[in-house]
DNA sequence: CCGTATCCGTAAGGATACTG
DNA sequence: CAGTATCCTTACGGATACGG
């Protein structure tokens, strides 16, 4: 399942390793800002839909990366609860520059693909 | 080729929506802290080895995005230059924390515990 | 409620050859 | 040098069903 290839020599590939793929950042994000959460909870929170499958899968990685910590109340209904590690909490703080930009950037985002091409050298309307 | 699905409600799904993908983290932190480079010595610089596909494909969508520039000289030898756009610049600066959080941590995530790590000189100072 | 276990389609991405 | 054009393989991730 979790095959990593090779070592990292640069500190951007590291990140990436450890937050790649759909979901990890958004995971991370929700745990970053609302704290802990059951399994249920976290689903519900992510955007996009993440499928159990999905979510459970990243949990896992990330709890072997150390970004994670999951609690398991060993109780009948289940109940687990998923919480960000020190490491997690770092990690977390990393990425809101990057949620700021895209938060900043939006309506240009979103209709980025439609427009045609042809935008005037130098001019970025905002 | 480029099918933005949907719109974006939340920041961070706006900022992954552009730097998704193996390679546009990478390819953004060349251009961030070397500045422009023609095609062939932005694909010898991206860490990982990206192949001439990919790095069309993604320079392509990211000059979409209005995150790259791309300067053709129109000669004979070819010679086309990319560089950053002010808003490439700033998602750059934005990524700056996270690739940080890598470098810091870069031990842990290579396996912990073992050796040290020689960071080979050419690859991204920090 | 919190997962596991399968099946499966798509597309991300690599390899290779070729062009102006 | 800076791309195009194909072919091909993998794995990402969705859907569904089931289990403690």
């Amino acid at each position: 399942m979790r095959k990593r290839k090779r070592t990292y020599s640069c500190g951007l590939e590291a990140s990436l390793a450890v937050t790649g793929g759909r979901w990890k950042f958004l995971i991370l994000w929700v745990l970053s800002n609302q704290g802990t959460k059951r399994f249920g909870e976290l689903r519900r929170a992510v955007v996009g839909g993440i499928s159990e499958k999905m979510l459970i899968q990243e949990l896992k990685e990330l709890e072997l990366d150390g970004i994670v910590e999951r609690k398991d109340f060993k109780r009948v209904p289940p109940r687990v609860e998923y919480s960000l590690t020190p490491l997690g909490i770092e990690l977390g703080e990393a990425t809101a520059s990057l949620c700021e930009w895209g938060t900043k950037h939006i309506d240009r985002i979103n209709g980025a693909s439609q427009k045609s091409v042809s935008v005037e050298p130098g001019v970025f309307p905002q």
